[in-house]
DNA sequence: CTGCTATGTTGACGCGGACAACATGAGGAA
DNA sequence: TTCCTCATGTTGTCCGCGTCAACATAGCAG
């Protein structure tokens, strides 16, 4: 125990950041065997402490589900924003995550947690719709810190429905991402 | 027990058609409590019979919420119909089922059934596709019995996915009904 | 040093999915 | 009719999981 992290900055307690371990065991897992098989005594075994220890820092199952979709919603707004002002690239970015972390992306729509139990859930999905919205309404958006979607433009929710409809068609495996990519690029920008 | 159906087809055993009565009791719990409440055991005791009947009739949890999600299918692809030929009305019938039928509309696309797992399942899925497929793309389909949405035509594809984008943002409380009928309305049939 | 609090552990309870063995009743065969 | 067979439903059981409670320990403050 006590194996210090490499950036070794502050190595809280006992174990050196649970959260994060736990973080990134439960997206492990849901990557590798579905998100069936993401419970707590699993997590907790594979990072190596006891079972009651997650409680320590998610009072849920679904806490921390929803603290793994939390930070698939950073990841997404990651690709969003490196797609510059390119909105068909965006849309591009969108898919291409959808069909990486399919397992997260199905987490992150699947509507089994409510985001009104989980106002960072919340707040990070909204920040990523506001990276698109950056680009698809052409204006900056700077106040309301959370949960309001009618700061997002109507042109951004149009492009974003197009765009998640064809990314769920994918990660549902019943279309190809070149297809989808195709029907994007024609349909793409024009409104 | 023994309760003869109102409509005394066949009665088939002990019970009268307890398939069908799970189903309903399945349907019914999935919506007034979600679909977390819906255990096998809680349907069985609401159907009155013993924790394990039900796996007389489907094999598994996942297969008994697949049989709902079909049937689910199966209303959808009414209401579509229903619809006659406009396209645009086909659309406000998407949206209204996804908001009618909330809890199962997510069960339905949740993705928390692989439908490579349950044919009946994906046929059913495909058979709502089709018949947008009859208006969006202006031709009836006949062959290829199920699983290919290959024989969806790409203005269907197209179609569906903004319509569904809207339908899951208006399922997923972040957008009102009205909204996304106005948004809906303004894009619309217009390629 | 002493005690406080955050963190992790052990133990327990009840629920739910799934399997096995048993019971029952319907329908056909003798 | 009588008996056999199988589909259907029941009882019993096992195990994993979510969650609570009680306890142990490590780092910090005074």
């Amino acid at each position: 125990m006590k194996l210090a992290v490499s950036t070794s900055e502050k190595a809280p307690y006992h174990h050196g950041d649970l959260r994060r371990s736990l973080l990134d065991a439960a997206l492990g897992i849901l990557h590798r065997d579905g998100i069936g098989a993401v419970s707590l005594r699993e997590v907790a075994r594979v990072a190596g402490v006891s079972h009651n220890a997650p409680y320590r820092h998610f009072p849920s199952r679904d806490a921390l589900l929803a603290g793994v979709a939390a930070e698939g919603f950073g990841r997404l707004r990651a690709r969003l924003e490196a797609a510059g002002d390119d909105l068909a690239a965006m849309g591009e970015a969108y898919l291409a995550f959808a069909v990486a972390e399919r397992p997260c992306f199905l987490l992150m729509f699947g509507s089994s947690l409510c985001k009104a139990n989980f106002p960072d859930l919340a707040s990070a999905a909204l920040e990523a719709l506001r990276a698109l919205d950056r680009v698809a309404s052409g204006r900056a958006v700077s106040g309301g810190d959370a949960c309001e979607i009618r700061t997002i433009g109507p042109a951004t929710l149009r492009a974003w429905a197009i765009v998640h409809g064809f990314a769920h068609l994918v990660a549902d495996g019943q279309l190809s991402l070149e297809a989808a990519s195709r029907a994007l690029a024609a349909d793409g920008t024009a409104p």
